[in-house]
DNA sequence: AATGAAAGTCATGTTTT
DNA sequence: AAAACATGACTTTCATT
């Protein structure tokens, strides 16, 4: 049931309980109080909405393999990264590369900036980019049942 | 102006027109002007909900870089990976791989079972995985100022 | 029978349109 | 300004003990 309904949260945050209700079989306030219980219980971290970011001028994206020295902590990657606001992901990876950083960007011209700012952090030793052609999926975050 | 209430929106997708118009200093109806506009415009896309994909029970993520066949169209990628419900991000790439899929899945064993039938796409020729260890950026969409 | 979790109903102030 | 919505208080239901 919770499943469901965030679900159809996922689908379209801002439709109203009584929508919810209509679709789960549940009246509005049981479904606030469901939501209300996700949301403190940490299941729904939040609302938020999903820009298309050519729209806003932003055309140019791109995944960057960082190599690192031998004693880079994850917070250290953590911290360096948040400061470029070009970064909107960043994983610690196994494989050969220890870290995968997702930039977006204006343009190539950005991008490129933004990806010298990167390779001058101390501890990066090298980077190996792979720049987004074209977004074939992206799904907002799905929550199909675990098996 | 338009900026500040997709940046409000998108830090949380639920508030009111009422309180983001408090917060530029604008009227409630005023602000669902804008954002209908927005909406039709295309520059907001949808309103949807951040889940923690650890409280739904999906422990276990990588990034698999595809190495496909010659003649192989980004249309092909694109419906094969979305038969695949584990497959959260798919791109086309320039760099040694063809496109770069992001996997979200329940635990390694579900992981390795969706890598297996992704390479079992008639066009992949191989794949080179990178298992996320550890998440430390992840913006849902952010919308800095374009420069 | 008694407890507690979860759903329904209704009233009121807020938000949407 | 009217209709829809959110949300709190209160009651009911039902499974568990």
């Amino acid at each position: 049931m919770d499943q469901r309904i965030v679900a159809l949260l996922t689908a379209d945050a801002r439709s109203s309980y009584a929508e919810i209700g209509a679709k789960v079989s549940l009246s509005a306030p049981a479904v606030k109080r469901r939501v209300d219980r996700l949301r403190s219980s940490g299941v729904i971290k939040g609302f938020t909405t999903v820009v298309d970011p050519a729209a806003v001028g932003w055309t140019t994206e791109a995944f960057v393999e960082l190599f690192c020295t031998g004693r880079t902590t994850p917070a250290q990657i953590t911290v360096a990264t948040r400061r470029h606001p070009e970064v909107v992901g960043a994983y610690t990876v196994s494989g050969e590369a220890d870290a995968l950083v997702h930039l977006r960007a204006a343009d190539i011209g950005h991008l490129e900036q933004a990806l010298e700012r990167l390779r001058a952090e101390p501890f990066v030793t090298s980077t190996r980019s792979m720049i987004v052609l074209s977004r074939l999926v992206e799904t907002p975050t799905p929550v199909p049942a675990p098996e």
